[in-house]
DNA sequence: ACACTAATTATAACAATTATAAATTAATAA
DNA sequence: TTATTAATTTATAATTGTTATAATTAGTGT
């Protein structure tokens, strides 16, 4: 399953004229296989093992061409640096405000809230970002304990 | 309106034990008078005609005062710095992805989504954040004509 | 008006990200 | 397969948003 996704990420590198280096092959598929919504600096301290020379520019770069493709989606919280997530079927984010915990959960589109907004602002609608914020079971153990 | 809204905001520092001092005042003020989602570099610019002096640590320090005590939110989208919007009753954000421009909307709360994605997730739901990306009209008119 | 403490200022530090230029390398066609 | 060429990587410096520090200033309750 991360295999065809690998594979049609690559696929949609080469229709689009993107060389697929060693570094953006390694950089794709840890996206894919991690579940954990890594930050630019992450990716390259997990993949500093395979290549020792790599730069960070070069995560930077290969995140930024991946976005313009529309393989990686960008995650910006209050926090200082960005997040970065494979791009599959549509999902939403839940955060834990206490260990920053990102899990995802599936839910049908929002259709209906892009239509109404469409109307009333006027604007056309391209896309919509949801993000639920509060505390994960794990937390809630630790702060029952404390008590 | 924005005269109450600033008479309540005032009163809220009060009753939390946060001293009122002019640049405050100032900063709330302009918050709540501006329809932009300014940056914390743009209060600073706003307001530098008021205090000559006012360094730029005291904007970021008390827009993060107010973020604590609920009288404001910070928005950070994909761009480098962060937005700040005075809390004022339920909105979201239609944001053009031409242009930058920010309009609000009023839409009733996604309490439907909060309570299955809590079933699901097992997450204890705090609260959550929808932005509608889109182009907005001015921008769809440039590129009609550009066209 | 005084004292106490928090807030402001000026400055330096920090950290994430981007720009630059030289060296390297993937993709293509001969 | 090899030569070519333009894209990519690397190393480094620069930039920018934000925060920390320490000295000075100024609100607030008495």
């Amino acid at each position: 399953m991360s295999e065809t996704h690998l594979q049609d990420a690559l696929d949609t590198l080469k229709t689009t004229g993107v060389r697929i280096t060693p570094q953006r092959h390694a950089i794709l598929e840890y996206l894919i296989q991690t579940m954990a919504h890594p930050t630019a600096d992450e990716i390259y301290k997990a993949l500093e093992g395979k290549f020792p020379n790599m730069s960070v520019a070069t995560v930077y770069n290969n995140l930024r061409v991946f976005r313009e493709v529309g393989l990686v989606k960008e995650l910006t919280f209050g926090d200082a640096s960005s997040r970065f997530d494979f791009v599959t079927n549509d999902h939403y984010h839940m955060i834990c405000e206490c260990c920053g915990t990102i899990v995802d959960f599936h839910y049908p589109g929002l259709d209906e809230i892009e239509h109404f907004a469409s109307q009333v602002t006027g604007f056309d609608v391209h896309s919509h970002r949801l993000e639920i914020y509060g505390t994960c079971p794990s937390c809630k153990d630790v702060s029952a304990k404390v008590q």
